[in-house]
RNA sequence: GGGCCUGUAGCUCAGUCAGGUAGAGCGUCGGGCUUUUAACCCGAUGGUCGCGGGUUCGAACCCCGUCGGGCCCGCCA
């Protein structure tokens, strides 16, 4: 059974209305780590609709959180922001700096990092229901639970004390209060009447916050389990950092208890990292964004990427040749028939299971259904976007004709964006020979030799261009009785070095005539020679 | 110190919850393809399941130990 399906099980268990919740701190740029969030939560709504449960997706945008530091994309005149909510501080500008202009038109630091998030989400298909939480705050919908939690400091702290086994300071509160320069660091309470928190700041200033109209927020540990408790969130998935023992699941579990709610069911999902550069980490800048990863990958390859890797195995996202395989895989899958491979007899259990698991990540990966003609593998798109620099070529080269769908024109789009950027794999670049390779040379068979002083003449006498070129090269192959494979490998060698390659015929013309029979050419002296 | 995840074919992984003679894809190798030659089709190759014990008629799977990798326990998906 596929993991979302797992899931889904367990939710079907608990009940038949449910709300699958995930959220993200907007304090910087976001990352593809992030899809993995909500990807996991959208598919684990869309399972639970198919096993007739009513499910809604929601994903809340912590914008009450506070600036933490000033991290290294931003100019360091944030610092005076640090602890102050991120609903509430202007947006950088190119140069890390506060943009007033900007937050004047009413975007906030928040609105700036969601945004092309958001964007990202349409294209990959994701409609949650979006709670900005700074707003939730605001309109009371914390109310209730603010004021439990309040009232239920000693019982929370005990929690927290036991299950995360860490002390609290004796002036610690369930309620972080604003101070008089909007920030929630540095401030003590100093006092508690229903529903007022009294406190005082780090500059001596005094006074007065209502938890019932969003005058501060609930520290981490209780705003989630009050966020759960307003909502009636019954699933939600989260990083492993939240999932280890002692860790703010376990506390908002208990926590939540004392809201009259049930903690929801979990699902804890390992982390995306770039292959062979670590975690990704915003301060290092070692990250891709979802817009970059969505310029090179179709978005259904994305969701692939999730689907097919159940949630405690880590992903390390590939954009080189891993990508390649991957894309290759997805398309492999596309053209799979299911109900054919399923019907087959005496398949063993675990054959039965991989099927399933492949047709589900698969259903779970579409965006729109798929049209014919897009099935052309990752490889060979890449072959066409580079030796075909007009779309048209590549439309006729894939026997499309008529109408293109819009689907292809964007994997070609986004085929020729990757092969311009430093993310293409050496490997599946096409790359002539300036001089001989040696080593090429002697990989030289004796029908390669043989081949080679005829193949040169014939080419030479083509009119250069891609069916002139084919019908030289196989022919020429045929009158010395041999298959046109020993030919194309001879010229592979001559001319990129390698023993295989993408197909010449539609390359050749965009080269130079003269240069490639020099080069092919200097191969055959050098063949004479020894 | 406490805890979580992970180690299976050259690579990426499935299979571990419900123990029953090691799986998939990629790669590699061989063949086919008179022309989508990095495509496609057919075939083959390939692993003492990290290591050591235990339970069992039988262990990749359960139990104990051990080694290696990643991570969490202040914030981070």
């Amino acid at each position: 059974m596929h993991w979302s399906d797992v899931v889904a099980q367990r939710l079907s268990e608990r009940g038949s209305k449910h709300i699958v919740s995930t959220g993200i701190t907007p304090s910087g740029e976001f990352h593809i780590g992030h899809l993995r969030e909500i990807l996991t939560g959208d598919m684990i709504s869309k399972a639970a609709r198919k096993a007739g449960l009513d499910a809604e997706f929601v994903f809340i945008v912590d914008s009450a959180d506070p600036l933490r530091k000033v991290y290294a994309f931003l100019d360091d005149s944030y610092s005076k922001y640090i602890g102050h909510q991120l609903k509430k501080i202007p947006p950088p500008d190119a140069n890390g700096c506060p943009d007033m202009q900007r937050f004047a038109m009413g975007v906030s630091y928040a609105d700036h990092f969601l945004e092309p998030f958001k964007k990202a989400l349409e294209q990959i298909d994701v409609h949650p229901r979006f709670i900005d939480n700074f707003d939730a705050y605001a309109s009371g919908q914390f109310a209730e639970t603010s004021q439990i939690a309040c009232n239920n400091a000693d019982k929370i702290r005990e929690i927290i004390e036991r299950v995360s086994g860490r002390e609290l300071s004796p002036d610690w509160f369930p309620w972080n209060p604003i101070d008089s320069n909007g920030s929630i660091d540095g401030i003590r309470v100093t006092g508690w009447d229903n529903p007022i928190v009294s406190w005082i700041d780090s500059e001596g200033n005094e006074g007065q916050s209502d938890v019932t109209k969003g005058e501060g927020k609930l520290p981490w540990r209780i705003d989630w389990p009050a966020k759960w408790a307003w909502i009636g969130v019954t699933m939600e998935p989260f990083g492993k950092d939240h999932g280890a023992a002692g860790g703010s699941y376990d506390t908002g579990k208990e926590i939540v208890v004392l809201f009259a709610q049930q903690a929801p069911v979990d699902l804890t999902y390992e982390w995306i990292s770039l292959r062979g550069q670590g975690a990704m980490s915003s301060s290092s800048g070692n990250t891709i964004g979802p817009l970059e990863a969505l310029s090179l990958v179709p978005p259904e390859i994305l969701r692939y990427l999730v689907a097919s890797t159940k949630p405690n195995k880590a992903i390390e996202f590939d954009t080189g040749m891993g990508l390649v395989n991957l894309a290759d895989e997805f398309e492999r899958t596309t053209s799979r028939d299911f109900s054919i491979e399923l019907e087959k007899e005496g398949l063993s259990r675990r054959q039965l299971v991989a099927i399933e698991d492949a047709k589900t990540a698969l259903e779970l990966s579409l965006i729109s259904p798929r049209e014919e003609t897009s099935s052309v593998t990752f490889r060979h798109l890449a072959m066409l976007a580079q030796t075909k620099s007009k779309d048209e070529d590549v439309w006729k080269s894939l026997g499309i004709d008529g109408s293109i769908p819009q689907s292809m024109v964007d994997r070609l789009n986004r085929m020729r964006t990757w092969v311009h950027s430093n993310h293409f794999p050496e490997e599946l670049r096409i790359a002539i020979l300036e001089q001989p390779s040696s080593e090429a040379m002697a990989q030289m068979s004796e029908e390669n030799v043989r081949l080679l002083p005829e193949l040169i003449k014939s080419l030479r006498l083509s009119n250069w261009e891609a069916a002139s070129i084919q019908t030289s090269i196989s022919s020429t192959a045929k009158t010395l009785d041999l298959s046109p494979r020993h030919a194309y490998r001879a010229l592979y060698l001559c001319l990129m070095g390698t023993e295989r390659g993408p197909r010449l015929p539609p390359i050749l013309p965009e080269l130079d005539q003269e240069t490639i029979l020099n080069l092919l050419d200097a191969c055959l002296q050098i063949k004479q020679e020894s």
